[in-house]
DNA sequence: TGTACATCAGTGAACGCGCGTTCACTGATGTAC
DNA sequence: TGTACATCAGTGAACGCGCGTTCACTGATGTAC
């Protein structure tokens, strides 16, 4: 209570930024007990605020969760065209790049993940939610047809096949085994090297000779 | 309230099979709301029982919970051995009738797959758990081992890996594709098709040729 | 530069609700003799 | 076969709690002139 006091004679009577506080509370929660793990009000209490206050900025909880997923699918994005580095040093490596940069972001942020991936939320619920997923999906996508392009005519699967095989690869992986403290199965490998290999299976598969 | 006294008048005073009433409620009620969308005072009213009846068989919500996945890891191995059907007709396709097998469990059974993969119970909450999900992933883990046995002994990998690779695949595949009325992204293939056509392109990495 | 005023972003009290949990109880069932 | 009794599996009333939500309010900020 303290230092709630003191906290509010710092800001003083209005927040200034609460709607970002918000969402960034609602991170630190989903990040300690799960995206079903906190409430609008647990929010506000983080937040330093009333349980009224966050009504001014969301609508429900789940606005405030489809915020966080919203945000979270901008830095996924950032992070795998990051990894594409627009086809350099070449499209095959890059694209394994993109694969390690998701593994990262699945690790690394946690808490966006849960709120993109396993909250529940119908990837419909608000249209600027569904422009930032496909956004991030198509950085997938333009790697998986760079890649498609380097096969001979004949034997090109469709890149969009090839992006969603890699998409469900890197989430089967992530979800399985991607998170660090979840209390999850112990493996002989780590989750990086269990997606390495996959992809350079699938690659070797679709006719790319392993030497490199 | 008239069809529920009838019920006690039909039932009596005692249930009789209240443990599993409660289980296929939970069932119920995880496949309309989601694994965190239901209360233990839901399951009771869902199986005509006052609130404080569940106590005489579960400690608590996640104890119910986790009898639900318990179960659904037992069926969940009984689906993936009958695709795998001792390696019939041969190692490959029986390998790949396991990928189907998993699917076609996540699809029609999504309640018990949530409860199983998406309910964030820890694995080791409970040693009967624990051991039914291991069961399950050694039916996996027979079919790589029978699997990479066929390929020539200079190029055999690891069939643990195999076996966490196919489980990424169809766990990738089934929680991003594979649940029919969740609405889900909509796409030119089926989630059948792309773990198909997935695990041909993997094993064909691996050194097995495609003509079959 | 000052002043009046509109607007914005908070407060805190209040409410109804359903949940989890405990408790003494009671009806039904099983068993010993 | 009957009877007494222990045990089991339910009931329903009660409780404290926290959540979601609304409301009139108020302090702070921005802007017109």
């Amino acid at each position: 209570m303290g230092w709630k006091k003191r906290e509010r004679e710092e800001r003083g009577y209005h927040h200034g930024n609460l709607r970002e506080a918000l969402i960034q509370a609602a991170r630190e929660l989903i990040a300690e007990k799960g995206p079903a793990g906190f409430t609008f009000a647990d929010a506000a209490r983080s937040a330093g605020v009333s349980a009224a206050a966050p009504y001014r900025h969301f609508r429900d909880r789940d606005a405030l969760l489809a915020d966080v997923a919203r945000e979270g699918f901008q830095r996924f994005e950032a992070m795998l065209a990051t990894g594409w580095a627009n086809g350099r040093p070449d499209a095959l490596t890059a694209f394994q790049n993109v694969g390690k940069a998701y593994l990262a972001f699945a690790r690394s942020e946690p808490a966006y993940y849960a709120a993109m991936f396993e909250a529940g939320l119908p990837p419909d619920l608000n249209a600027e939610l569904r422009a930032a997923g496909d956004r991030a999906f198509a950085v997938l996508r333009t790697a998986a047809e760079a890649v498609v392009a380097q096969l001979p005519a004949g034997q090109r699967p469709p890149a969009l096949m090839m992006a969603l095989h890699a998409w469900a690869m890197a989430h089967g992986i992530a979800s399985l085994f991607g998170r660090g403290d979840a209390g999850r199965r112990s493996l002989p490998m780590t989750a990086e090297e269990l997606l390495e290999s996959q992809m350079l299976i699938y690659l070797q598969g679709l006719g790319f000779t392993g030497n490199r």
